[in-house]
DNA sequence: AGCGTACATTGATACCTGTCGATGCCCATG
DNA sequence: CATGGGCATCGACAGGTATCAATGTACGCT
C-alpha cells in the first residue's frame, strides 16, 4: 500500500552467504537416528516458526501474488510495531526460511522453497 | 535395556482425549493466508520440535523396530536428567506428537503420524 | 544540503524455558 | 504390607525471548 516501484535494485542477502543453517535440513530425517548437530540444526529452524508473528510473516509472504512482500507491508496485517517485525524476519532469514533483498529503502522479502521443503523432508 | 514384559496394559492416554492442539495442523497451510487461532496452533506444534533434546526423542521413538519406547530407555540416549526427559514428553505428547501409554511401571512412547503429516502439510 | 521515509539496532522490561536435585505417587514384587 | 523402582511434580536457578520506545543508519526526494 505504499509508493514503490522499480529502483536501483541493490542485492543484499544479509550474510555471506546462504545465512545460517548448513545442512542438516537438506537430507537429515527425524524418522531415523540422528546426530546432535543434526538435531541442532533441525531444532534451530522449527525454532523460527514457533512463533504465531513469524507463521504469520511466512504465510504472508509465501501467499503473496508477487512472491515477495515490502517489510512496510507486514506492519498492518501481523499488529506488531516495525522494530518487532524486523526482529523477526531477521529470525526468519538467519534460519534460511526467508531471503532478504534491499531495493531503495525497502527491504523485499521471499520465501526459500528449498528451505521449506527441507522441514517438510525431515517429517517424512 | 530392562526387564520389562507385556503386564496389564493400562492405558493412560494424559489428558482427557486427544491431548490438546485442536484441528489447524489437520488442514491448514502456511501457504496462505492464515487466522490468529490457526497461526498460534501452527506455532504450539512447531514449538514441540524447536528442542534438540525433544527432536532426538521423536526421532529415537519414530526410529524404534518396535514402534514405541520405554521412557527409562530415553535418558541414556539422550543424556539428560530423568526429571527433564519427562518434562520433554509431557510437551511432545501435549502437542500431540506422541502418544503415552502407562504398562506396569513404565510409560510407552509413540509417535502419532497423523499429526507429523500435519505439520509436513502445514509446510506444503 | 536538508528533510522525510524505511528499516535496523539499542536498551529496558516482563515473561517464558531448560535444567536438575529433592520429593511424591504409583505399581509390582517378595 | 513393606520395599524398591519408574515416572511425574515441585522448587529454584540461569539463560533466552518477545515486545516496544528511542535512536541510529541509509536512501530518495525536493
Amino acid at each position: 500500500m505504499n509508493s514503490r516501484d522499480a529502483v536501483t535494485a541493490v542485492d543484499v542477502s544479509i550474510g555471506g552467504a546462504v545465512a545460517a543453517a548448513p545442512m542438516a535440513g537438506c537430507c537429515g530425517s527425524m524418522l531415523a537416528p540422528l546426530s546432535d548437530e543434526v538435531a541442532n540444526d533441525l531444532a534451530h529452524m522449527f525454532t523460527a516458526l514457533s512463533d504465531p508473528v513469524r507463521i504469520k510473516i511466512v504465510s504472508l509472504v509465501a501467499s503473496s501474488n508477487a512472491g515477495e512482500v515490502c517489510a512496510c507491508d507486514l506492519i498492518g496485517p501481523v499488529g506488531k510495531s516495525q522494530p518487532t517485525i524486523s526482529h523477526h524476519t531477521k529470525i526468519l532469514v538467519e534460519a534460511g526460511l526467508l531471503s532478504a533483498q534491499k531495493r531503495g529503502r525497502w527491504v523485499w522479502y521471499r520465501i526459500v522453497p528449498e528451505r521449506l521443503a527441507a522441514l517438510q523432508n525431515a517429517l517424512a
